[in-house]
RNA sequence: CGGGGUGUGGCGCAGUUGGUAGCGCACCUGUUUUGGGAACAGGGGGUCGGAGGUUCGAGCCCUCUCACCCCGACCA
């Protein structure tokens, strides 16, 4: 590639608007600019890293056997009206009409549409076990669309998904599944972990996310110092209950008032306690129920696991509209006769006494026990505490046979791995014809993992103060070749000399024959993140040599201009 | 959706008590430069997000609207 016929738009400063590193840089070099909130041009380099990962994404899911296909972005309604989907799916869902007035939305995942078109095509078991995957984009209306396309509302996605004739052999391709992203992010050169997560809004049993480990990743990762236990905050499992220093003698519940104190750390303070001896009561909203969670203070309800205990599909926090509708008080909520169905975290259970709100403006109670609460029994068990908070740095490790201690870490999650079962091909009712004769159900997996948010996550995690340090797998031209003589001359003649003999042995090369000064050159190189560098100039051609610089070792050596052999070899021993 | 903020040339910004819009970078032309984002000279590009209003006069004041950004269970 001639770059003097390209479009380098590179730029010395970043928009405002760009917070992370990886967005800024991504910006500043010219590989997507922002048209709409979460909505991005790729440009030519950042298309050409965006079309590596691919490519090793594609080869990756080939080698592993899953096929080929291209589901259309526009979906009817029917199907999703089909699975349920269509009245669960919130507003990130993106709907719109035609012009006969028909339903339709914007694929944000495609189980629906590959269901239905498995159902169609693979009706016996004959055609199992299959692996289908497409690389196409996506749109979820994101609330908060941010960090370029980190979080991007259109974004393109590598979805797979699996169709097995039982639990054992969906296993295996879950399995086959996970080895191949391990290889994928592998090549990509990402440092990443595999990590125990919830399945979310897809639903299924079973599922990992492969986080990229970098500190604006928005995910935290809680891994065991001791095991090789790792899992998102959101599932971590803390049921134990940890017995509390505490003196016996109770005394009985004393209304306090606590003025303007609304929050966990000023009532704390007021009262003279520790923030894990008070309880803050949330008053959520459940598939259109009230209820009341009690968590310790110094602690963080996670919505995953209480949506999961709750089995419930809608769940937020009740707004102060509905709060008022309900004659709670805002701020002093407690759950001393509260009317309203009261679930707890484990953490409670060895509380003796602790400070709530008292359900009554600007005061909170103090000595309330749990054992006078009407908690929520769930399910047909007494199950009366439940693991419902964020695991925490310290928390200790619950596998089995092992007394380790978990730490946090930030994590971009790039990859996410499924267990389905018969989730979508029961409420689709998609079945294949078994070796018995019966029509069964298939057993599904599903694999996405994020094109952009990896290219993302590679520039967040490779870069210094130069710009972007790919590496050679992703890097938009492994090489460049720069004449830093702007004039029509000597330099730039053997700078095409050498151009054109890599370019015809096959290296993904460019030519920096821009008429711009060396510095402009040079720092483009670097804040594009191109591994290798091959200096010509008249300096360099009066010593008769021509200069190399790796971009990541910081390595300059000098070689013979006239051997490009040499040369040539030199680049294959760091390729 | 709630709260906050910002919209002025491609990008980053300034713009006084309301008086007819400016700077840096980028861009174009020329000359001189020529190894780490060159210098000088000249030049082009703006209905100041949009609509309405107040005023002799609005980038600035008022109303509405749109876009973009930030924060948001943890206060229950």
């Amino acid at each position: 590639m001639k770059l003097s016929s390209y479009l380098i738009a590179t730029l010395k400063e970043a928009p405002s608007d760009a917070e992370t590193n990886s967005h800024q840089l991504m910006v500043r070099a010219g590989m997507i600019r922002k048209i709409a909130a979460g909505v991005y041009n790729f440009l030519p380099t950042g298309l050409r890293v965006f079309r590596k990962v691919e490519n090793i994404i594609r080869e990756e899911m080939n080698r592993a056997g899953a096929i080929e296909v291209m589901m259309p972005f526009v979906t009817p309604a029917d199907l999703w009206q089909k699975s349920g989907r269509w009245d669960v799916y919130g507003k990130e869902l993106l709907r719109f009409k035609d012009r006969a007035d028909r339903d339709f939305c914007l694929g944000p995942t495609h189980e629906e549409v590959v269901t239905d078109l498995v159902e169609r095509e693979a009706k016996s078991y004959k055609n199992l076990p299959l692996t289908i995957y497409q690389i196409q984009p996506k749109f979820r209306d994101e609330i908060r669309p941010r960090y370029g396309v980190m979080r991007a509302r259109e974004f393109t996605m590598k979805d797979a998904y699996s169709f097995d004739v039982n639990e054992e052999l969906a296993e295996k391709s879950y399995l086959n599944m996970f080895n191949a992203y391990r290889n994928i992010f592998d090549r990509c050169g990402l440092t990443y972990k595999a990590v125990q997560a919830d399945s979310g809004n897809i639903g299924g049993s079973f599922s990992h996310e492969f986080m990229v480990l970098a500190e604006t990743g928005e995910d935290l990762v809680l891994s065991c110092d001791s095991c090789d236990f790792a899992a998102n905050v959101e599932t971590a499992p803390c049921n134990q209950v940890e017995p509390l220093e505490q003196s016996e003698n109770l005394e009985s519940l004393v209304e306090v008032e606590t003025p303007n104190m609304t929050s966990v750390d000023e009532v704390a303070k007021f009262l003279g306690l520790k923030s894990d001896r008070i309880v803050k009561t949330l008053v959520l909203e459940a598939d259109g129920q009230l209820i009341a969670v009690l968590i310790r203070g110094d602690h963080e309800l996670s919505l995953t696991k209480l949506k999961k205990v709750l089995g419930v599909n809608f769940l937020e926090l009740a707004s102060e509209k509905v709060l008022k509708e309900a004659n709670i008080v805002k701020g002093f909520c407690g759950p001393v006769d509260l009317n309203i169905p009261i679930y707890a975290d484990y953490s409670i259970k060895p509380l003796k006494g602790f400070a709530t709100g008292a359900n009554k403006l600007n005061f909170h109670n103090i000595n309330v026990c749990w054992e006078s609460l009407n908690i929520q029994e769930i399910g047909s068990e007494k199950a009366m505490f439940s693991d419902l908070r964020e695991a925490v740095d310290g928390d200790r490790c619950l596998s089995s046979d092992c007394s380790g201690i978990l730490t946090s870490t930030r994590g971009i999650e790039v990859g996410h791995v499924f267990k389905l079962g018969t989730k979508y091909s029961e409420s689709m009712n998609a079945t294949f014809t078994d070796q018995d004769g019966k029509e069964k159900n298939y057993f599904m997996g599903c694999y996405g993992i994020g094109v952009g948010r990896v290219v993302a996550a590679a520039v967040e995690q490779n870069n210094d103060e130069n710009g972007i340090r790919f590496p050679l797998a992703l890097a938009p031209f492994q090489i460049v070749v720069i004449s830093t003589d702007k004039k029509e001359g000597e330099a730039l003649l053997k700078a095409r000399e050498l151009y054109d003999y890599l370019l015809n042995l096959g290296y993904d090369i460019a030519i920096d024959d821009r008429a711009e000064s060396p510095g402009v050159k040079f720092k483009d190189a670097e804040l594009i993140g191109i591994p290798f560098q091959l200096r010509i100039g008249p300096k360099s051609l009066a010593k008769g040599v021509i200069e190399f610089k790796d971009r990541l070792s910081g390595e300059v050596l000098e070689l013979d201009q006239n051997n490009f052999e040499a040369i040539r070899e030199k680049i294959d021993e760091l390729l």
